[in-house]
DNA sequence: CGTTAAAGTCGTCAATTGACGACATAGAAA
DNA sequence: TTTCTATGTCGTCAATTGACGACTTTAACG
């Protein structure tokens, strides 16, 4: 009788070294490629099996001894730090904001735009289970970069909306992010159901996002009156 | 030199256990009750530490030695399913789909009332992390129930708000659902920004909901007009 | 062909971890 | 007080798991 790991590293092979050769890894490689290589793998790894999955397993499905993955990364952890920081804090196109303020077109078409693209881009299943488990084990990654990137966006969207519907901002910022992720925040939401949640989806993509964003264009107005009635 | 587990396990008795007595368990109990205890603390204790969290550390956060938990559970795996019931599937209340429907008060009135509430009792640090957690974890335990609750809220929420603007529903029930999730996901989302990534919040929650309940109601008639134009 | 540095593997260690048999003890009933 | 059963603990096993020293193999270069 095998035991259980045994069989559960050879699907672990299976899943991602079945391609080239009879089915170990790719030959010897140059120290750079192979480090690319398991760093590629290890994020679908650790995104599927979690941040405490297994390095035997994870070294499996590079197609490479164990052993070998030490010669890279001194710990686990160097290991983990280095997909976050290459899978989650790279996965923001600075292009973003120039096209979202571009005034050629409407805000409508922008933000459509930029959310079909967002979601394809950042929201992928990948990049939303490495970003809850990082985000789920205390050690919180460096959460500070995103928060950052994420401000900005959040004000681009406000500002744009605001100008497109002629209206003023409310001075406090905190209640402008507040506001802005009133969109955010469904359309995140709408790709943890997906992705993680596994919610069946039979509304196509595209729909779902022009209904959030006009949504958001139509009632962003009453809710600024609002707020300023309530504070004035 | 102390093992690094022994520490750990010690913090982990502290943390919990230490309000009775000296310091252990709390004397001897009946069995319902020792069962009652222990699916209390190890709610807490997976939320915290995930469903991989290990049994002696739970153990010791129950003032208990290890081997008692096997007396209750077979495996780890059904302590951990006992809990999800316990913990997910127990926290929605009946009694907010009477007060949704209840027409005497403001659709705005009662949708925020039942954010507030909804945000109090279910959308918890503990919770939420245990439901992601498990839903992580590919192992989808039963999400059918919680799926079958939601689906029915969104749709008294959107009959609700129909009634209250004086329009018709689309016909897809699909697209109304999807609707709904503009509300429901925001805010869902906020919660997680709260509890799970530890965003700062400054704006006070009873105001939050009221944004996205006002930007929801505004919203709506033209994202219903704007689906039915496309769709004719 | 021979040398040699880099690429890669084998085997193992110590700590961890789920699980459980054997034993201890409190407290209610006789 | 004695008995007896449910409550609870001790110690241990086998599998796992991060880490690493010692060794082998490849291929570029002279």
């Amino acid at each position: 009788m095998k035991a259980k790991s045994d069989v559960l590293r050879e699907q672990a092979r299976k899943a991602s070294g079945a391609k080239k050769e009879g089915g170990s890894g790719s030959g010897r490689l140059p120290r750079a490629e192979r480090r690319a290589q398991i760093l590629e793998t290890a994020s679908d790894f650790f995104a599927e099996n979690g941040l405490t999955g297994q390095t035997r397993m994870l070294a499996d499905a590079c197609g490479v001894s164990q052993r070998l993955l030490y010669r890279f990364f001194p710990t686990k952890q160097d290991l983990v730090a280095e997909v976050y920081k290459e899978e989650i804090l790279g996965a923001f196109k600075a292009g973003w904001f120039v096209d979202l303020q571009n005034r050629k077109l409407s805000a409508e078409e922008r933000f459509t735009q930029f959310y079909v693209d967002y979601l394809e881009t950042t929201l992928t299943r990948k990049w939303l289970r490495l970003f809850l488990y990082a985000s789920l084990s205390d050690a919180s990654m460096a959460p500070d970069y995103i928060t950052s990137i994420v401000t900005q966006l959040l004000e681009v969207l406000m500002r744009e909306a605001a100008h497109e519907i002629g209206i003023d901002l409310p001075d406090d910022r905190e209640v402008v992010h507040e506001m802005a992720w009133t969109l955010h925040g469904a359309i995140s939401h709408y790709a943890i159901r997906r992705h993680i949640y596994k919610a069946s989806w039979q509304v196509p993509e595209t729909q779902v996002v022009k209904m959030h964003v006009r949504m958001f264009l139509s009632g962003l107005a009453a809710m600024i009156e609002a707020y300023n009635a309530e504070n004035s």
